[in-house]
DNA sequence: TTGTACGCGTTATCAA
DNA sequence: TTGATAACGCGTACAA
C-alpha cells in the first residue's frame, strides 16, 4: 500500500503538502500540485477510506435496512427496483451503500449500534419487520432516515399515490359500466393496504355509491394464494360475483383470476379485474392484467433525494408521508 | 461518541486495559474485565469501525459488484435472490456487505481502486458489463473474487448444472413422444446460453438423434420479446412448428408461447414448451410453465462459502466453474 | 506557499 | 496483570 508519506518522500516534500495537493487545496502552488498528483498516479496511490474517515469524522456512507426476516426480500421486484434506483442516485453523489447488519465480527449489534459503529450518514429502510425490537431505537435516534411504504410510519416515507390510483381504477371501471365493484384489500398491517381501502370507500361514497361491506374482503397477504382464497371468500359472502374486482396487488389479482377460472367465470367477460403494482409479467399473463403502475425508479430516487436533504440539514425530519409519487393506470385485457 | 478513553477514566484504568477487556484478551483479570464491560455497556459504548480497521488492517467487508449498466438489475428475481442468500450467509459470519462504487466523494475511481480504498477482503461479482474496461484490472488484481454465471470466466464461478437441466428436459420431452425438439438459445455472450446449447446438441446426438440446425435459434436476449421474435423466426426457418420447444429462460418461453398463440397454435396440445429458471410467476401463467428450477439460495450460499474460503486462504483461486448447483425439473401445464 | 505537529479511536508491543 | 507508547493513514491548525 502506498501512502502519502511514500509520495512525499518521492516528491521531496512533506506529507501535508501531498495531502493538500490531493484534496485540491487552494494553499498550494499549481506546479507542486500537478507534480504531486502525477507522482501519486504513477505510484498507484489510492487513499485509505478508514484513515480518511477517522480524520474527517465524515463517512459518506448510507446504510440499507433490508431485512430478510419477512418472506419478502431483495428478489421482490418492487423493493429490488426501488433499492436499485436509490443506490444509483446516491452513489452518483459519492456515497457508498452498505447493508445494515446485526453482526460485526463475532459480536452481535443492534441496528443503531451498527449505524454508530459505521458512523453512517443516514439509513434507508427498505423492508423491515415492524415488530423488531431494534427498530424503534433506530428510528428515534436522530440519524437521518427515510423509508418507503412498509408500515413504519414514524419516519419520513415516500409512497405511491394510493388515493389517485384507486380513483383512477374506480372511475375507469364505473365508466365501463361496472355497478358493483369489489375490493380485495391487502393485509391491514400494511399502510398502503389501509390507504387503498380508505380510498375505495371514499371515492365510491363521493360518487354517490353506497358501500356494500359484502364487497370488501381483506387478503391475508399480498401474494397469489391469498388472492385466490380471498376470491372464494368473496364469492361466498357476496353470494356470487361482482361486475368488477379491484385488487390491492397484482399477485392478489392473478390469484383471484385463477380462482374465478376455477369457478367457471371468464375474465373480463364475466368479471373485470384490476391489480396494483404493474409487475413485469402481468404484461404477459392471459389475460394481460389491467393494473396501476407504481413508479419504482421515481420512488427510489425521491427517497434518495429526501435522505440527502436530511443529511445536509436542508430539511427537518417529519414523520409520515413526505412525498406521494404519481401512479398510472395501465389498461390491458383483464378489463373490458 | 464514547471512546475507550472515556471508559478508562470511569473505570480508573488505562485505555489499553479497556481494549483488552473489550476484545476478550487472556491477559486480563476476570474481575477487571467484567467491570469494564459493565461500564462500557452502561455508557453505551460502540467501537469505531474506522479506527479499528485502521489499527488492525482488517476490514471484514465484502464488495458487491452489481452493475446497472445492463438492463438487468437488482430487481431481477434471479440475481436478487442470489444476492440475498449471499448476503445472509456472509453477514452471519460477521462480514459487512457494500456495493462497489465508481465514485467516492467527488472523485471517480475504478473498481479496483475502490476496492483498495475500502480494503475489502473479497468481491462478489453478481452482474457486470463484461466489456467494462475496469473489470479485467479487478479480476487480475489478486483480490479474492467469485461470481455466478454472467460471462466473466476468468474468475471462480458458481453456476447451475446446465447440462443436467438440459438432459432432464430433453429426456422428459422425448419420453412424452416429442420427435423434433427445438431450442431457443439465450444470447451467446452468456456462458449459460452456450452451455445449454452445447448440452442440447450433445444429449440429442448421444441419443442417436441427428441435429437439425433449423430447430435451433438464438434469441437476442433473455426477455419475453426476444422469445417472441425468436419463435417467429423459428417457425419461418423450420417451415412450421416442432413438437416441443426448449427455451433457455422462462421469459423466452413465455414470449414463445405468446407468439404461438398469435399464430393459432395451442400449448401444450400442438406444441410443448419448457423454460429455464422457475421464476415465481410461471406457476400462475396459463398454461403454467414446465421449467427447470435454478436454486438461487444454494447458488448464493455456495458463492459465499467459496469466497470465504478464498479469503481465509483455505483454497486457491481457480478460474472457471468451481461448483455446479443441481437443478430440478418442475412439470406443469405447458407440456403434456 | 510549505512544513511541523497533533488528533481521529483503536490495537499491539513491550516494559513495568 | 497492567499501563505507557507507538503505530495505522490521513487531514488540518498553526507556525514558519
Amino acid at each position: 500500500m502506498v501512502t502519502i508519506y511514500d509520495i512525499a518522500k518521492k516528491a521531496g516534500c512533506s506529507s501535508s503538502t501531498v495531502s493538500k495537493a490531493l484534496n485540491n487545496s487552494s494553499t498550494i502552488s499549481k506546479k507542486r500540485k500537478e507534480e504531486i498528483i502525477a507522482i501519486a498516479k504513477l505510484m498507484g496511490y489510492v487513499p485509505n477510506s478508514n484513515a480518511r474517515q477517522l480524520a474527517t469524522k465524515n463517512s459518506w456512507s448510507i446504510g440499507i435496512l433490508f431485512s430478510e426476516d419477512l418472506n419478502i426480500g431483495l428478489e421482490h421486484h418492487f423493493f429490488g427496483g426501488v433499492l436499485e434506483a436509490f443506490k444509483t442516485y446516491v452513489e452518483d453523489l459519492g456515497y457508498e451503500v452498505t447493508f445494515v447488519s446485526k453482526k460485526v465480527g463475532h459480536q452481535s449489534l443492534s441496528y443503531l449500534e451498527w449505524c454508530k459503529y459505521k458512523n453512517v450518514d443516514g439509513v434507508f429502510i427498505v423492508t423491515v419487520d415492524v415488530d423488531d425490537v431494534n427498530l424503534k431505537e433506530l428510528t428515534e435516534s436522530g440519524i437521518p432516515i427515510v423509508t418507503v411504504d412498509n408500515g413504519v410510519l414514524n419516519v419520513p416515507t415516500i409512497i405511491s399515490d394510493n388515493y389517485q390510483g384507486t380513483r383512477m381504477v374506480l372511475n375507469y371501471l364505473r365508466l365501463k359500466g361496472a355497478k358493483n365493484i369489489a375490493h380485495i384489500a391487502g393485509p391491514m398491517r400494511s399502510f398502503a393496504a389501509q390507504e387503498r381501502i380508505d380510498a375505495y370507500r371514499d371515492v365510491l361514497t363521493k360518487a354517490g355509491v353506497e358501500i356494500d361491506e359484502k364487497l370488501i374482503i381483506e387478503a391475508n397477504n399480498y401474494d397469489f394464494n391469498s388472492g385466490k382464497n380471498a376470491l372464494y371468500q368473496l364469492v361466498s359472502q357476496y353470494g356470487g360475483v361482482p361486475d368488477a374486482i379491484y385488487a390491492a396487488s397484482d399477485d392478489i389479482a392473478l390469484g383471484a383470476i385463477r380462482a374465478l377460472k376455477e369457478l367457471g367465470y371468464k375474465v373480463p367477460e364475466d368479471v373485470c379485474v384490476v391489480g396494483f403494482d404493474n409487475i413485469e409479467l402481468t404484461k404477459y399473463t392471459s389475460p394481460a392484467l389491467t393494473t396501476i403502475a407504481q413508479d419504482k425508479v421515481k420512488i427510489g430516487r425521491e427517497a434518495a433525494k429526501h435522505l440527502i436533504a436530511l443529511i445536509n440539514h436542508e430539511i427537518e425530519s417529519t414523520p409520515g408521508i413526505v412525498k406521494r409519487v404519481p401512479v398510472e393506470l395501465v389498461i390491458r385485457e383483464s378489463t373490458k
